[in-house]
DNA sequence: TCAAGATAGTATGTATGCATATCAATTAGC
DNA sequence: GCTAATTGATATGCATACATACTATCTTGA
């Protein structure tokens, strides 16, 4: 049988992550939110991980450093963190949450773990584990940065 | 033990689908083309469909109907695709594979195929197979569009 | 110590990806 | 058969995503 466009796992991650996006906004917008997946990446990483300046974060959260200005122009537009003039290294900005970032992601936080499982809501609770362990595997992912 | 963003399927399928898509590049780029995976998903499609307008072309692929604007016109700027307004429906055009977009479907599809299996190299041919069945679950897919 | 290389951030350009709006054309419902 | 709803395509605007290039700054190493 020849190989189709379905069978590849290209395909279907792209595929996969439209969906996991598409679950994403319509439930962060259902409770009123106007937070993208990415946003909520930064946010939550810099709340464990505050004072880190924008190309740690890029690395630890797998953004590119192109990228990463514009979100954290975004985020900083909507008062969400706050960018302050590295002492150690005159090029560097160190990022923190405000507290209407910290607030907003407490707020946050239990809808955005709840919809991970909608998103694999096709499958069982132990498929749902494996496919995670797969990803992290394909990644090489052990655990948490430091 | 608190949820990380690093257990999050979100999380991982985004960075899953940044490696996919990487992979893809590096891959075709070495090759000598110039080719994203959504201009290949299309040019594959059209080769199994020949004729499917614009909003099919998108429906069976997944891609939103504004963005495949776009993507038909690079298309149709390398001379690898080519629209015909249709004869039935005069707001739409009939998309068909030129020779050249033929002819390089042909070279390339070898190495897209190849680069799947690599997309997942960190996985045991088993897992790959789990995996790839696991996406599909999640995204229902059974077979290919007829 | 000082030149060479690396790094932080920004700017630019291209390509998805999606929401929304609009226009033209088609289909449905009555 | 005619209006209303739907649909194909385009346009606009915003948000990733990445390559490349550039400036300012830092770090290394001879």
């Amino acid at each position: 049988m020849a190989p189709t466009l379905f069978d590849m796992p290209g395909h279907l991650i792209r595929r996969l992550n439209q969906h996991s996006t598409a679950v994403f906004q319509q439930r962060l917008k259902a409770a009123g939110h106007d937070l993208t997946p990415v946003q909520f990446s930064a946010l939550a990483r810099l709340a464990d991980a505050p004072g880190i300046d924008q190309a740690t974060l890029a690395g630890q959260i797998a953004y590119d450093r192109a990228t990463i200005g514009g979100v954290v122009k975004r985020l900083e537009q909507k008062a969400l963190i706050q960018r302050q003039p590295s002492e150690t290294d005159r090029r560097a900005f160190n990022l923190y949450l405000t507290p209407t970032g910290t607030a907003l992601l407490q707020q946050v936080w239990p809808l955005v773990a709840a919809l991970q499982a909608e998103i694999l809501c096709n499958l069982s609770d132990s498929d749902r584990d494996a496919l995670v362990q797969l990803m992290q595997m394909v990644l090489r992912i052990e655990d948490a940065p430091a």
